[in-house]
DNA sequence: ATCATATTGTTCCATTTTTCACAATAACAA
DNA sequence: TTGTTATTGTGAAAAATGGAACAATATGAT
C-alpha cells in the first residue's frame, strides 16, 4: 500500500495539469511536460505512474484522456463524493458557499451546527442541528466531513461524527485531533501554515 | 539553515501543545509528554529541539515558559505579523473575519479586491481596491499576503504583490503558482487536501 | 530494412528524515 | 556521600524519499 502522502498530492497535481493541457488541445503528454507543469522532475512523474501501474508508450508519451481516467479512478473521482461541514461559522459557511469543489466532483450536502441561530434548512446547502448529524450521516452514507468548529468544540464534534460512521475528517480547527480508530484526520491549520511561511521568509531574509 | 518544512510545522505544534499544558497549570514538560500531545515520538521532539539549540535539564525535562519563549522567537512570534488578504470572496472574507489569528500575533490589516462592489474602507478589516495594494504594502512594510482569488486571477495577483515587495504568499487558489524570485509560496489547496483524504479513506477501507 | 532518435520504465545511488540506543548526568533517596 | 533512577542529547542505524542514469523499445527517417 502507498503511504506516501506527497505522492498522492502529486497525482492530484498531475491530474489538474492534465486538464489544463487538455483544454489547450493537447492529446498526449510526455513525462517532462508534466514535470514542468508541476515543478517536478520527469523521473518522478514516471516513477509515480509506475507505482500505480500506469504505463505510457515508448517514444509516444502518455495519452491524456486515458491517463486522466486512471488518475481519476485512483483519486476516487469516478464517483460523486458527498461531504458534510461541521461548524457553520465564518470558515464553515465560506466552504459551504465555495463553488470550487463542484468541478472536482465533491459536493457539500449539508452543514451542521450546535447554535440554533445558524440553522437554515432551506438554504442551498442546508444547515442542520448537530443532533441530526448521526442520522444524516447514516442515511446518506457520508464518509467525509470537514470540521470547522472552534478548538474547544473540536474533539467533541470529532467523537460524535466518528461514532456516526465518518471515515475521514479534514480538520480546520487549530488543534491536532486524536485520530479515532478507523477514521483518518487531515489537518489544515491556517495559523500553522502562516507561521511556517513567516519562518521561511524570516530565514531567507536573514541569510541574504 | 533548516529547510525541513515538517520540522517547523512540528515546532508550531509543540508550541500550541505547550500553551495548552501551561493553561492546565503545568510548569515543566518531558519530551514524551510533548510527543503524546502532538502524536509524535520523544526522540523526535528532542532532536527537533537539539537542531535549534534548545536544551532541557537531565531528569528535569523542559521549563515550559522558557521553552515557549524560544519556540516563539524561532517562529517569529515575538513581533506582530501584519498580513493582507488579496481577494474578498467567500474564502477571503471568512479569513478577514476569522478571529483565530489574533491570539497568534497575526493581524490581517487589509483586504484587496478588483471588484468595486467589494470595497469597504470602513469595515473592521478595510477592503481596498487592488490598485492601492502596492502603495499599502510599501507604506506598512507588509511581507506576508494571503491569496484567495479565483484561479484565473491568481498568477496576475501574485505578480502584482510580489513586485510590490511581498516576501511570502499563502495561496488558496487551486493552482500551483510559479514562485517569483525572492517570494516564497505555500499552497493550501482544499480540493487536493480532500482528494488526498478520500484516497486514504478508500485505500484503508479496501484493505480491511 | 536498417538506423537513428526519443521516451519510457526501472534499477541503482544519494539524500533526507526518522527511529533506535545508550552514554552522560542531574535529581533524589538512603 | 554514595547509589539509583529518570531523562536528556546525540551518534549511528534504518527507513523513506527523490533523482540520475541507462537499458529497452517504439517510432519515424532514409
Amino acid at each position: 500500500m502507498i503511504t506516501n502522502k506527497n505522492c498522492i498530492i502529486r497525482l492530484s497535481r498531475y491530474k489538474n495539469a492534465l486538464y489544463r493541457l487538455q483544454a489547450l488541445g493537447f492529446v498526449k503528454v510526455f513525462s517532462d511536460n508534466l514535470a514542468d507543469a508541476v515543478s517536478g522532475t520527469a523521473s518522478q512523474v514516471r516513477k509515480d505512474f509506475s507505482i500505480f501501474g500506469i504505463s505510457g508508450n515508448k517514444k509516444g508519451g502518455y495519452q491524456i484522456d486515458s491517463l486522466l481516467e486512471k488518475l481519476n479512478s485512483i483519486l476516487g473521482k469516478d464517483q460523486l463524493q458527498k461531504v458534510i461541514v461541521v461548524g457553520a461559522g465564518h470558515i464553515g459557511s465560506a466552504l459551504m458557499r465555495y463553488r470550487g469543489f463542484e468541478k472536482e466532483g465533491i459536493k457539500i450536502v449539508a452543514g451542521f451546527d450546535i447554535d440554533p441561530a445558524k440553522i437554515n434548512r432551506s438554504s442551498f446547502v442546508p444547515v442542520l442541528p448537530l443532533d441530526e448529524a448521526k442520522a444524516f450521516i447514516k442515511t446518506h452514507s457520508i464518509r467525509i466531513a470537514i470540521l470547522a468548529v472552534p478548538d474547544i468544540a473540536a474533539q467533541q464534534a470529532t467523537d460524535i461524527i466518528c461514532a456516526s460512521g465518518i471515515k475521514g475528517i479534514l480538520n480546520f480547527a487549530p488543534l491536532g485531533l486524536k485520530g479515532t480508530e478507523g477514521c483518518i484526520i487531515n489537518n489544515v491549520n491556517l495559523e500553522i501554515e502562516l507561521e511556517n511561511l513567516i519562518y521561511f521568509v524570516n530565514v531567507t531574509e536573514k541569510t541574504r
